[in-house]
RNA sequence: GGCCCCAUCGUCUAGCGGUCCAGGACAUCGCCCUUUCACGGCGAAGGUCGCGGGUUCGAAUCCCGCUGGGGUCACCA
C-alpha cells in the first residue's frame, strides 16, 4: 500500500502558493499534502482585534462591558433541542444572564435546530421551561418575543441562503460534490497516514486556486446533483483573537478545514447559522463553552469575510466528571430536571453552578448566594481557566443552607401537596384536618428544619408526623430497650393520661418529676418514648415531638408499641 | 496523531513578585453543646503550589521546556 511522497512541487499554478494544487503522485485520492516547509506564512493577517489590553484587564468592569461601539450589552443562550438542559448548558445560560443583566442589556434565546435529524419534539419549550423553572428567563426567545426574530434557526434558512450567496459570489465559499463515502474514504486515508483528517478540495474551482474547472461544477449543477456549500479557508495565515477568560489565542488556518457552510438539505451548519445570527441578533459578547473554543477560525473568518465587527468572545471551562472527562449522563445525573426532581431547588443549584468556575475573588468567603447578589458580582474576568469537576457534596450542603433560611410559608405551600398525595396512598390515624394545617405544618418544619436534607423529607423523612409507626428499628430497640422498661412505660402512660398541659417544659417536667422516685435517668424513658413515637432513634428534640403530636395520637402511640411488644 | 486549552489540599477555590514554610469552603476525623439525630462552636488531618530549567536580592506568582489532563478535528451542535 505505499503511497508515494509528494513529488516536489513545481510553480503554484497561480499566484497564490496552494499546496492543495500541487500535482499528485498516487491516483488513488487527492490528498491534502502537506505544504512544503518554504510555505510563505503571513502572521496578524487578519486584523482581528483586541478586545482589551493587558493592562486595562485589572481595570473596572465597567470597560470590558463596553463594546467598542458603545452598545446595549446583548448575550445569547443558544441550545440545540435535542434533549434535556445540562448543568453545564445552565451554567452557561446562567454566566450570560448575569453579564447582560449586570450591564443592563438583553439575554436571548436562541433555538439552534439546524440538525433536523436530532431534533427532538418539544425540546425547545422543555428546554425554555426547565431554564425559567431554574430562574433564568430570557428577554427574547421563541416564547417571549423580540425585535430580532425569528429565534429558531429553521425558520431562517432564506437569511442564511442570501448570506450564502453573497460568500459565493466572493469566492469565499464554493460548491462541493463530494459523497459521504468519498469524504470517509478520504479521511479514513489520511488518518491511517497520521495527518489530520481535512477536505481534499478536490471540488475547489480554478478560479479560486484549486483545479475543478467551471464547466465541471456548472454540469453537477445542471443535473441537479446534490451539494454542500463550503467556505474556502484562506492558507497560511495567522488568526488571533482576544478571549476574555483566557487571553490571547493564535491560530494557523493550515489547520482549519473548508468547513461546510449549507448542508445538502439546505439547511446551515451550526458556525454558519451562528455567525449571522449572532450578528443580526446584535449579540455583543459570546459566552458559551470551550468546547468551541477550537471553531474559534472559522467563525472569525466568517466575520471577516462579512466585513463585520466581530463580538467579545469569553470561553468558559468545562464542567467534568469526577474522572476529570467532560461531565457526561454517564456518571450521574446532568439534567437539570433530574435535579429539580431529587428536590434540589433552583436557588441552590444555581448558586452552586455559578461558583463552578467563578469566585469573588480576594478574600471573599461568601459561599452563598442570591441571584440578586449574584448578578451584582459577577464579572468575566474573575471566570477561571481550568475545569471544575462537578462535586454533588457541596451541593447538598448549599440546599441545606437555603432550607435553613427559606420562609416557612414557602415550605409549606410546596410540601401541602406532597402530603396531600402520601394521605392519598395510606392511611392516618391522626385528624387528616389537623396535620394539614398551616399551623402544623409550620411546627413539623421548625422542629425538622436543620434535619432535613430536601424539602420534599418534611413529608417523606418525617412521616411519623402524619402516620403512626408501623415499624420500629431494631437496633435503636435493642440499644435503648433495658428489662424492665416496658413495665416503667405502662406506667407512665398513666401519668400522660393525666396529664392535660402537653407542653413541651410541663412534658419534661413531668417526666423528670416521674422518674425521679423510681431511680432512673430521663434518657430510660425518653428513647424508648421516641421509638414508640416515630419508629426511629433520632429525631427532633423529643419534648417538642410529643407536644407536636399531641396527647391523643401519643398515647395511641405508646399502647400500641406495648401491645406489639417491640423488644421481643 | 495535528491543532487548541488547562495544571494550588480528595473536590470547589483565594493568591496576580516579598506580608504565603499558601488562606477559605465542601467532604473526612476529633472535642464541646446535647436524651438521639441534626444545627452550631472549636480543633485536626490534608498541598515538596505537576516536574525541570531560567529571570530576580526574592517566584505558587514572570519566561522557556517537559510531563500530565482535557477539548476539538462531521453535510452534530
Amino acid at each position: 500500500m505505499s503511497l508515494s511522497p509528494p513529488a516536489p512541487s513545481g510553480a503554484p499554478v497561480s499566484g497564490l502558493p496552494s499546496p492543495f494544487s500541487a500535482p499528485q503522485a498516487h491516483p488513488a485520492s487527492r490528498l491534502y499534502i502537506p505544504p512544503a516547509p518554504h510555505y510563505e506564512y503571513t502572521p496578524l493577517f487578519i486584523k482581528f482585534h483586541a478586545v482589551y489590553k493587558p493592562e486595562t484587564h485589572k481595570q473596572t468592569n465597567f470597560n470590558l462591558m463596553q463594546t467598542s461601539l458603545g452598545q446595549r450589552v446583548r448575550t445569547r443562550f443558544a441550545p440545540s433541542p435535542t434533549g434535556y438542559l445540562h448543568v453545564g448548558g445552565l451554567r452557561t445560560a446562567l454566566y450570560n444572564y448575569l453579564y447582560a443583566r449586570k450591564a443592563g442589556g438583553d439575554f436571548i434565546v436562541r433555538i439552534e435546530d439546524t440538525d433536523q435529524a436530532r431534533k427532538v419534539e418539544g425540546a425547545d419549550k422543555d428546554l425554555l421551561k426547565t431554564l425559567e423553572l431554574s430562574g433564568i428567563v430570557p428577554d427574547e426567545s421563541i416564547e417571549h418575543g423580540g425585535n430580532f426574530g425569528p429565534y429558531v434557526q429553521s425558520q431562517r434558512l432564506d437569511i442564511y441562503k442570501q448570506y450564502c450567496q453573497q460568500l459565493l459570489e466572493q469566492n469565499h465559499a464554493y460548491y462541493c460534490f463530494a459523497t459521504a463515502e468519498e469524504l470517509e474514504e478520504n479521511r479514513q486515508l489520511q488518518q491511517k497516514q497520521g495527518m489530520q483528517p481535512k477536505y481534499n478540495r478536490k471540488w475547489l474551482p480554478q478560479h479560486m486556486g484549486g483545479d475543478m474547472p467551471q464547466g465541471e461544477i456548472q454540469k453537477k449543477l445542471d443535473e441537479g446533483a446534490p451539494y454542500v456549500i463550503r467556505m474556502k479557508v484562506p492558507d497560511y495565515i495567522s488568526i488571533m483573537f482576544e478571549d476574555i477568560v483566557r487571553g490571547p489565542v493564535e491560530f494557523d488556518s493550515a489547520t482549519v478545514d473548508d468547513q461546510v457552510l449549507m448542508k445538502s438539505d439546505g439547511f446551515p451548519t451550526y458556525h454558519f447559522a451562528s455567525v449571522i445570527d449572532d450578528h443580526l441578533m446584535e449579540i455583543t459578547h459570546i459566552i458559551r463553552g470551550e468546547e468551541w473554543l477550537s471553531s474559534m477560525p472559522k467563525h472569525l473568518l466568517l466575520y471577516e469575510f462579512f466585513g463585520w465587527e466581530p463580538p467579545k468572545f469569553a470561553h468558559l471551562p468545562l464542567l467534568l466528571n469526577p474522572d476529570r472527562s467532560k461531565l457526561s449522563k454517564r456518571q450521574g445525573d446532568v439534567a437539570v430536571e433530574d435535579f429539580l426532581n431529587k428536590g434540589y431547588s433552583s436557588e441552590a443549584i444555581l448558586n452552586f453552578v455559578a461558583l463552578l468556575g467563578w469566585n469573588e475573588g480576594e478574600g471573599t468567603e461568601q459561599e452563598i448566594y442570591s441571584l440578586d447578589q449574584l448578578i451584582e458580582k459577577f464579572s468575566l474576568e474573575r471566570v477561571g481557566k481550568a475545569g471544575a469537576v462537578f462535586n454533588i457534596d457541596k451541593l447538598n450542603w448549599i440546599e441545606k443552607q437555603y432550607i435553613k433560611d427559606r420562609p416557612t410559608e414557602k415550605i409549606i405551600s410546596v410540601i401541602k401537596p406532597l402530603l396531600q398525595e402520601e394521605l392519598g396512598k395510606k392511611e392516618t390515624e391522626m385528624d387528616t384536618e389537623r396535620i394539614q394545617s398551616d399551623e402544623y405544618l409550620a411546627q413539623v418544619i421548625e422542629l425538622m428544619r436543620e434535619r432535613v436534607n430536601f424539602e420534599s423529607e418534611f413529608v417523606t423523612f418525617c412521616d411519623y408526623f402524619y402516620f403512626d409507626p408501623e415499624e420500629y428499628d431494631p437496633a435503636a430497640v435493642k440499644k435503648r430497650w433495658k428489662q424492665d422498661t416496658n413495665e416503667v412505660l405502662a406506667e407512665f402512660i398513666t401519668v400522660l393520661e393525666d396529664t392535660d398541659d402537653f407542653s413541651a417544659d410541663n412534658l419534661e417536667a413531668v417526666l423528670k418529676a416521674f422518674v425521679e422516685p423510681r431511680e432512673k435517668k430521663p434518657a430510660f424513658l425518653i428513647h424508648p418514648l421516641r421509638i414508640l413515637n416515630s419508629g426511629v432513634g433520632f429525631g427532633p428534640s423529643l419534648y417538642h415531638m410529643l407536644e407536636v403530636l399531641g396527647k391523643q395520637t401519643v398515647i395511641r402511640r405508646l399502647k400500641k408499641g406495648l401491645e406489639r411488644n417491640v423488644s421481643k
